[in-house]
DNA sequence: TTTTTTTTGTTAACTTGCCTAACATAATAA
DNA sequence: TTATTATGTTAGGCAAGTTAACAAAAAAAA
């Protein structure tokens, strides 16, 4: 939205009274008077972003305009599978520290975004089909505080669009391959969310899909994800290979070095991620697919995934995601600022 | 958007000296003074809507409220599998005759709609990537009359939101089943069309897709497709069971009228349907398929469809079409009163 | 050193698109 | 005939932007 300079004046005045913005400099260009330069004044206030995963819980603190103000990570004891108490107890621990912690010169806590690792329903949803009240069950959040959810592959699609590789691309799908599978499926600079808070929840694919067989439900989840994976590389490895990896790491390690072995199981599963990325291409037809997640990150599963993709379907471009862990926590923040700002301004997008 | 009344007052008395809208009566309430009752008016003008599908042209004249003025169908001499000469000579021939029958009471031709068995690009998309401008080989439209492309799936999406079972849903799927297969995605109330217009060509959805087998390009089409589908139904028609069914049509009425071999075959068929239904749900989770197109119409398929869709993937409403084969010509209808009124009230919807 | 050019920011006046309040008009109900 | 009710119009006003003109601050040119 571009005003014209004595709307954009008025505009910038009446935040600058309320203390939403204040004046941090000037800048001089080639020539010509000096342009003054603002960003969010101490009422603005500070966000906390989470992501309440299955193997760490990180938080972010940082100002609507996003410097980081604050991070802390912590490492659950043991790995949890689906979204529940023990992860609940983390988030508490970690917030209650973090707001012990608070600068004054922060200002107003005005927004909490937590990621979680389950779907996450909008507001026209079906609430009772879902886990995601489960982050409340040992968590209560200060008062008069909103509170944003947000499934964390979808934190991560926006993660990719706000800071990573998507930057420059307002339609594309982020594909996770990891643990679990997963997608968010971003349309038009908005996430696809879908009915249950289902959509982008590729694991449900159906699978095996072939003349003379029956699919099963998750099957495709339990087939692709890391251990599925990993069993049938260790039950396959031949005993000339030597010992068989320890896990996908190892795998992946010893597929870069060489192994031939080893880089003939990878591609064998970037293959299946190319068939998955294709059907999602067929419905969706995004143009662009960012890999991501533990596996889906390795630039080596890429040209085969592309190759596969486009042979299979229509046009895509595979990019393979650099955020790493962060992506996550980064993208729930990008949405958590977001809201506040709509909030303080009072934009509604019905 | 409800305006006050001097503001509609305003509105409708400039629309009135440009013609664009002429009133029409009064109607009387229980009390109090009658109220104006207004309609598009002789200068708002009439739209051609066409299916230039590969057994029919259909073709309908309608005002931009959509009352039907002028309608005619042709039938190919020969079945077109894809958009080419033949079709383009058609829809040319149909235009031509409709264009001599142009009463001059209808005001002007304001836009013509074709709908395509084809995917059809947007304005961002590759456009080099499709058949669409095979519509155009043999028709050219009359100049200063914009043309409005759409492919026929998506048409039909859009006449189960605006004529059919879909009515009360702005987000929902569209799966036409017939000789080929595909679907439309409607979300928000907006069609969903994709970078290459390749969304919802779930003809090309991985298959097979098992463990241990290698998906093959638009093999889903081919084996979902009537043809195939037929194929495996009269390879496995048990000598018992009499003549196999010469056609899906004949297979179906089998079924209807209780033949334990039509409808198991039926029941196959539709598990498969199922499956698909389930995928397309796992990345979109539009809440409510539609299913429709020569197979997918009949009420035989709903219950296998239903029960396999929701328990492999999330929930889903499933409901049969019941607007037959009018389905897309109405729905480029739709589409180019839209367009319509979008140029005549200058509106950009960026 | 003074003048010119360029860019930023402000002031003033106006336009657009809507609103509310009040009133005029036309119908039925009492 | 009068009261009630719904529709439609007139008058006046306000919010959010606009353009035009000018003031201020800096480098470039004279």
């Amino acid at each position: 939205m571009n005003l014209s300079r004595p709307t954009m004046s008025a505009a910038i005045a009446e935040l600058e009274q309320l203390g939403l913005v204040a004046k941090i400099g000037e800048v001089q260009g080639q020539i010509g008077r000096k342009a003054s330069i603002y960003r969010p004044g101490p009422q603005a206030g500070h966000v906390i972003a989470i992501d309440a995963g299955s193997t760490h819980v990180r938080l972010r603190v940082s100002t609507i305009d996003r410097r980081l103000l604050h991070s802390r990570v912590y490492r659950l004891p043991e790995s949890q599978l689906l979204l529940g108490e023990e992860i609940s107890r983390a988030v508490a621990d970690e917030v209650t520290a973090t707001l012990n912690e608070t600068d004054p010169w922060w200002g107003p806590l005005r927004m909490i975004g937590i990621a979680v690792p389950s779907r996450v329903v909008g507001p026209h949803g079906d609430r009772s089909a879902t886990r995601q009240e489960e982050i409340f069950s040992c968590f209560e959040p200060p008062a008069d505080v909103p509170v944003v959810l947000e499934n964390n592959v979808n934190c991560a699609a926006v993660a990719e669009r706000s800071n990573g590789i998507a930057e420059d691309s307002e339609t594309f799908a982020y594909v996770q391959i990891g643990l679990k599978i997963g997608m968010g499926l971003m349309l038009g600079g908005r996430l696809l969310r879908g009915r249950n808070g289902a959509a982008g929840e590729i694991g449900h694919l159906a699978f095996p899909m072939a003349d003379g067989s029956k699919p099963v439900a998750g099957e495709i989840e339990r087939y692709m994800g890391t251990e599925g994976f990993m069993q049938r590389v260790v039950a396959a490895w031949p005993e000339a290979a030597g010992n068989p990896p320890v896990d996908a790491a190892d795998l992946m390690a010893r597929a870069d070095q060489g192994c031939a072995t080893a880089l003939a199981h990878v591609t064998r599963h970037a293959e299946h991620i190319g068939a998955i990325v294709a059907s999602c291409v067929s419905v969706a037809d995004p143009g662009l697919v960012v890999l991501g997640g533990g596996l889906g990150s390795s630039p080596l599963l890429l040209p085969t995934v592309f190759e596969v993709a486009n042979q299979l379907s229509y046009p895509v471009e595979i990019r393979t995601s650099t955020l790493g862990q962060d992506a996550t926590v980064l993208g729930i923040e990008k949405l958590a600022c977001e809201q506040t700002v709509d909030l303080l301004l009072g934009e509604r997008h019905d």
